[in-house]
DNA sequence: AATACTACTCTACAAATGTAGAGATAGTCA
DNA sequence: TGACTATCTCTACATTTGTAGAGTAGTATT
């Protein structure tokens, strides 16, 4: 199956992020968490977490009178989808002039480049070892 | 002055590096320019391009009849600012967690890791001579 | 001058996103 | 049982983004 990629907003991060941490959880519970960042209504964050089920990205769970969410996607398929994003807009799609872009963007300290260089060595190093896709 | 970052939409992502390959150019340059990928009416294009200077994104130089458009943001800004959306909302603005997660993801290719073994290397090693930020 | 082009302006509309109030419901406790 | 509380449902509205038609004005052509 085409393992599609997810683009968030800005709000669904957020929420989706409250939800990571505390699945599966209610709606007030995600609310409260985000309380200090947004301060969004308990309605605005149900409504926004309604319409994310809709799009498939929260399993609502009904018990009683309460409604479990849990995440539908992982943090890890929705922080690829978001650098899919940046790399196919900005660069053309292409993950390696991107990296590039980031290693001369000044952005990146002595230390951290190191740190770098670090995993790439490992990486490649047992890159035979790589689990079948 | 505080370098703001810029976060473009899909189309005017499509518009600016259309107007970037032809700047300076009109409206219906960029159209056409386009036509190919989406197909966007005159009318159409006319009104992001519009939008866009209104927020600063192009800059309109009236010339009898004909308006001209240069972009007001470089290709490199804009391309940082996708970059910091990324970061930002996937990864809590940590850039090296960002470099990780690309390393890590079986995305790219040995050669491409060697590529950017090499990259580092060079840039770590003159690094001494970063210009003065 | 009448016609045809070309580029522009104005206006509009739907979908997505951010935001939230008002009221309905169902347990809870005095 | 009546008041209180927690949670939900419904509805609404502004802004942004994508999309475009209709009409206007200046320029070139016959």
């Amino acid at each position: 199956m085409a393992k599609r990629t997810y683009e968030l907003t800005e709000g669904e991060w957020a929420i989706i992020q409250a939800v990571w941490d505390n699945e599966p959880c209610a709606a007030p519970t995600v609310q409260e968490e985000l309380e200090a960042q947004k301060s969004w209504t308990y309605s605005t964050v149900k409504t926004m977490m309604d319409r994310m089920v809709a799009k498939g990205l929260l399993k609502p769970e009904k018990i009683r009178n309460l409604i479990l969410y849990r995440s539908a996607i992982t943090r890890t398929e929705a922080q690829t989808g978001e650098i899919m994003r940046a790399v196919k807009r900005a660069f053309d799609g292409a993950l390696t002039p991107m990296m590039q872009f980031l290693l001369d963007s000044d952005s990146l300290s002595k230390k951290q480049l190191s740190e770098l260089e670090t995993m790439i060595k490992r990486k490649r190093g047992r890159s035979g070892a790589r689990k079948k896709k």
